[in-house]
DNA sequence: GATATTGAGGACTATTCTAGTACTATATGA
DNA sequence: TCATATAGTACTAGAATAGTCCTCAATATC
């Protein structure tokens, strides 16, 4: 289904709640109960954004999490790519060099244009366009040729 | 890693290698053989693409299998939709009606915008890019804002 | 200063999904 | 009729994922 793991979509989720309050932080069981999330979940995912640098904490009593960026600098490349590695479609894509069935392969580089491709889609959307009521990504164009080099 | 299964990946090989030699048919031995997947595999696949009608099969001895359709006329959605079902990053961009934790969800419709900026990169390339030593998909725009109604 | 609260960090387990294999039936050319 | 090749299905082992739990560290409040 090319899809994300759950854990990806929780964090989106997570940080989509973060950037729609930013005044104030927010504890890990209270970022539970407005996401639906369980509890020990929503607390192991909040570490690694912390360690991501997507959050800071305050720990302690009264301690809790807020968003280290701005909502615009974050995006949902930024998101997959912490939370499932590279964006690479297939083995052979991330080292240049191919993969196990070298010999009879017709594909070669063609991988890293694809992968690009759906980089740069995925790259065009960012968080503060998730939380907006209806606003989108002003006009991104993604020219293929553009991507090659 | 946003990966691809490995099945879809052999798919791709195996259809560029079909691609590239549209005059006679492959048996699937000749397949496994000249791609490197075990022809076990390689037989599943082939049975499964014919199914899809992208390939087209000859039973009996001397059998085999060919494209059923123009190199240009298989895009790597169309591939990967085959193989790993609709584009569809998360749960709740299927059905429109939103996830399992409904209640606390800033995102919404959002996913579906995500969904098809990675889709239409995705059918930006065909399996006629694939096997072009360096032929690239002309020219593909991109706009965002025309993913939207 | 004691205590309650909240995050940090890591280990562990159950479950699900994937990949790969095997076996039987069917069709066809020689 | 036999050799060859696809059609279809069922099964198994392994890997990846998701989820939970437990202990330690920091801080606010009383
Ligand atoms: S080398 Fe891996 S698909 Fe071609
Ligand atoms: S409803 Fe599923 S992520 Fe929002």
């Amino acid at each position: 289904m090319l899809k994300l793991s759950k854990l990806t979509d929780y964090t989106t989720v997570i940080l989509s709640f973060m950037a729609s309050n930013t005044a104030h932080i927010h504890s890990a069981l209270e970022v539970a109960e407005a996401t639906g999330i369980a509890l020990p979940t929503v607390s192991k995912l909040l570490k690694l954004l912390v360690k991501a640098k997507f959050l800071r904490s305050v720990r302690g009593a009264k301690g809790g999490y807020n968003l280290a960026k701005r909502p615009e600098e974050i995006t949902m490349a930024d998101i997959i790519n912490l939370m499932e590695g590279p964006i690479a479609l297939t083995e052979c894509s991330i080292t240049q060099q191919g993969c196990g069935q070298a010999s009879g392969c017709h594909i070669g580089g063609k991988w890293s244009l694809i992968n690009r491709t759906v980089h740069n889609a995925l790259e065009s959307v960012s968080l503060a366009d998730m939380i907006m009521p209806s606003a989108f990504p002003s006009e991104v164009l993604i020219p293929v040729k553009s991507l090659l080099r």
